[in-house]
DNA sequence: CTGAAAGCGCTTACAG
DNA sequence: CTGAAAGCGCTTACAG
């Protein structure tokens, strides 16, 4: 019993029945005598027939499907995703996947024309937004997103006004842990490392936590010791290298990022400092890396899991019509050797 | 001039001509004159319309996406997908794209009825398989998808008779230069750590290398020294602590992965031996990971930008009726520390 | 160069 | 519980 790409009416036929009832049996329709269905189940098992997908969502209107878009900071040709936000794949497709959900997986630039077209062309139901590069012009894009009805959740930042639902670690808390963590080990000159600007929310709210630390100390930021860097190992080594070639003082770092913090701490090697015994070094995400670097990193952890598991419930329930709340996770300090603990 | 969902259909009415012709002034049919394609392209830009994926598919029975599935390992929840793996994701969607197709990411375990669903569904036009688990159970499925008409290509595995097109690295090849080096730096009780049996016939290749480095040297593989390990680090730790709890004397290890070789560098640290001056350690892989271990893992480097953009290339070839053949990529050796070189 | 028409393979309201 | 029928929104062979 071959057929090339049976059909449901192939189906019905070899059942005598309608294809209507066909395609009620195969989604388990309560209106199909049990018999009929497992029948008919049967027969479309025996013949390795699947539910066309164009045809049902056509006439349904959905995808069952997510886009993930992840903001894809290469300019060259050779550089690899941002290894926190693929770290977070296997959660976020294993529970795509429980709730009947596939990912559609796409990297996009900031110049991409956006985004819209995955809902409006019926091929995602719903995006997951990973990333944004600089958070100025990104804002423009979430509005045109929320204009066309599209459905979205951002991981990672919230900022008042801003469109859709979003799911984020709770960055103030994090900073604050990291860098109370370094003032209790009596550090008091901290640089804090970063794109800490409006351009990125996120570590904007990084470094929040960390004035308050040091308030809480009795100390104020010193401008000399906020270091502004991309979100690069590169770039992290560069700045830190830069710094200590400038002769400032310092004897910690706060990196709003792991993969700063590994750049950080490579400048401060290849100076002849030694982390931590001169230079505490603090990251922030817990890259799968961080354990591996030497010295071990200390880092503040966003549970990735959570935080994966937590964006495909909300744009699942958006698409199905729950209601949904923005939401944060809690960070939570691994401390390892970089800080000198 | 809003819509909300506008179809072709609108566009034809507004631009004043057949949903025909919009149709194929949005495909860029040169049947089109020039100004009325211009015209409706317009409208359609400032209505925000997107060709329904749905329809489109329905009638031309493509879909334009390729189904990446990814053998997942793990047994409980929260583990992670093979970093190996998850480092070509990034090329894999970048070539996909720039040749037009979309890319659907699902995890899948080895009890999954599997995969044919993917074309029969028409969910996808072609299938990337990355990572199996256990050949010899995997090979049942290949065959039944390729008894199912079904277009796949695989990553790094090719075996006699094998259905479909493969691309993998030189798995041989890999195996020499790993123990050639080791031999050169004058290590003779070489460990080889890994499933080297036919459930892995990619790290069989690699072993049948290391066989034939030995047999260059005159020497010829020790029973005690073939060592198992399921292919994580924690198996890679417990398979060396044991070695050398059992006395077993050796002076270096060939991982036939890294993430057993990062799980063999601990234990050896743990166990008081020095890495590499005790003994020498060599990977597979290059992952992402591998130059922060401690102390950097020297490795044998896939080149997964080539396998990416190859398995894409050969997957699309395949959906597009080109001829493709199987081919393999060249390893290369990457010199760190943990070998003592 | 353009249009009218058929049909891809489903789901579901309607009728029985 | 089941069937006949409409229609989702496209693409393309056919006719002009």
């Amino acid at each position: 019993m071959k057929l090339d790409n049976p059909t449901s009416r192939d189906i019905a036929e070899i059942a005598g029945v309608s294809q209507a009832t066909v395609s009620r049996a195969l989604r388990n329709s309560p209106l199909v005598r049990e018999e009929t269905r497992e029948r008919i189940q049967k027969i479309a098992r025996e013949l390795n027939y699947f539910v066309n997908r164009n045809a049902a969502g056509l006439r349904t209107r959905q995808s069952n499907t997510i886009a993930l878009l992840v903001f894809d900071e290469t300019e060259g040709r050779d550089a690899q995703i941002n290894p926190f936000f693929l770290s977070m794949f296997g959660y976020i497709t294993r529970s795509a996947a429980a709730l009947g959900y596939d990912v559609l997986v796409s990297l996009q630039q900031l110049s991409d024309d956006w985004h819209i077209e995955y809902q409006a062309s019926r091929r995602a139901d719903g995006l997951i937004l990973l990333g944004y590069g600089d958070y100025v012009k990104y804002r423009a894009k979430l509005d045109a997103l929320a204009e066309a009805n599209t459905r979205f959740v951002i991981y990672g930042v919230v900022v008042d006004g801003q469109p859709g639902y979003s799911l984020g670690c709770d960055n103030v808390t994090g900073g604050l842990q990291a860098t109370r963590h370094l003032l209790e080990l009596g550090r008091r000159r901290i640089v804090i490392l970063g794109d800490t600007s409006k351009r990125h929310p996120e570590f904007q709210s990084r470094r929040d936590g960390y004035r308050t630390a040091l308030q809480e100390t009795g100390l104020d930021e010193d401008p000399e010791l906020i270091v502004h860097a991309e979100n690069t190992e590169e770039d992290g080594y560069r700045a830190i290298a830069d710094l200590v070639s400038r002769g400032v003082e310092f004897d910690a770092v706060f990196a709003v990022t792991d993969m700063m913090a590994i750049g950080a701490i490579h400048a401060l090697t290849d100076a002849g400092r030694k982390v931590p015994g001169d230079v505490g070094v603090v990251g922030f995400d817990d890259l799968p890396r961080a354990p591996y670097v030497s010295p071990p990193l200390t880092t503040v952890r966003q549970n990735i899991r959570e935080a994966g598991e937590g964006l495909v419930n909300a744009i699942v329930g958006l698409i199905e019509g729950r209601d949904v709340k923005s939401s944060q996770t809690k960070p939570e300090l691994v401390v390892r050797e970089s800080c000198g603990a």
